[in-house]
DNA sequence: AAAATATCTTGAACGCCGTTCATTTTTGCC
DNA sequence: GGCAAAAATGAACGGCGTTCAAGATATTTT
């Protein structure tokens, strides 16, 4: 077997991202200590530097996992055949409110983290949000037909930061977020406002 | 005058607020070094520490003044008396994106920093964010009348917090973000969408 | 199989950071 | 002017991310 190598780096990679992410979902992103997953890892040091370019990649590479999780999750959220637009947001939007929830600093580190002044974030990473947008796309369509493409993405945009702004100011627990015993509701009133709104805006 | 020394310590004070009012705007308050703020403002490194408890500290102070500007630009943004509900809330959600864009980083720096595990914002500066809700709990009234002043007030956040993530994504060029061209017709639709459904809603 | 080469591992060391502290200087009061 | 309290100073400390020279290990070559 020539891949001993290969098998054994992949794995010290493995360690290393199960350990972050063991200590962000702990104690947030900000407070990811290169010592303290190298030694929870089983590894030295300087390993992480061998398996990575810096801790803001291996961060990456842990919000990389959370947003493969929050995609099925809102995979999982699809209702059936005859449930209406505003169904299917209301399915969307509940389920991202629960995975934020349930995995709330892993969750705050998909849009906490930047990395330092100068660099940004990498391309195979950005791309990887699209999961976010992907299922309001044909939902909004429906609630906006006389939309084109270009147009219907950007509503989608609005519509998934608008209830984003929602879910983090709340698990913030910012002064002017709501508490999290009404954020569900405060949510799905949210949408409700939003789908009428626009549905409204599409008889014009 | 017995004050010269109170004198001197407000003077500090405000020179190092300035220092680091201006290092934030120019690199964003996660950049902000005791060193940079303590040269520029003309003291010596340890003075910080006579001045504030520590950079954190500082930090919320350069915010206090950011939410100050904020809450009277949001005052001057009260239109005519005749002006209908949604009027009001339009020209409450363009000043408040217009504030974003002019003041990006020291805007973001409101909801980018928070104090290190364990310790969390201070009372006093946790109040100031009032200012961010205030002026939409009149309009939502008009539009709301069957709701009570708590529901209001939590409707209000989530109000705000909706127009808040749509600008929040955009400035911190987040990939789901609306691109700066967009956000200020985004953020209108948006507006506009929740407005007549909240209408709507008060009719059920 | 042995030698040669490439790769990984290791932890000490470097430079930067926030914060502290002993010392010196300044201030307010009699 | 003398005295106590407060403030100013910058060297020093401990913790951090990252690098690097040295040694260990794996792979390729002969």
């Amino acid at each position: 077997m020539g891949n001993n190598r290969d098998e054994k780096r992949a794995d010290l990679r493995k360690r290393l991202i199960d350990a972050a992410e063991e200590q962000i979902a702990k104690h947030g992103c900000a407070s990811l200590k290169a010592r303290a997953v190298t030694a929870q890892a089983g590894c030295a040091l300087g390993a992480l530097y061998n398996a990575f370019d810096d801790l803001d990649t291996l961060i990456m590479h842990v919000n990389s996992r959370t947003l493969s999780r929050l995609g099925e999750t809102l995979q999982s959220a699809r209702p059936g055949p005859e449930a209406t637009a505003e169904d299917v947001m209301q399915a969307l939007a509940a389920h991202y409110v629960e995975f934020a929830c349930k995995n709330r600093l892993l969750w705050i580190s998909l849009f906490e983290h930047r990395p330092p002044e100068g660099q940004d974030i990498p391309d195979w990473h950005r791309q990887e949000h699209a999961v976010l947008i992907m299922g309001i796309m044909a939902p909004l369509k429906r609630l906006r037909p006389d939309l084109n493409e270009t147009d219907l993405a950007l509503r989608a945009r609005t519509t998934f930061a608008a209830v984003h702004g929602v879910v983090l100011l709340a698990l913030q627990g910012r002064f002017v977020g709501v508490p999290l015993a009404s954020l569900y509701q405060e949510v799905s009133a949210l949408v409700s406002a939003m789908t009428r709104g626009a549905h409204l805006a599409s008889e014009n």
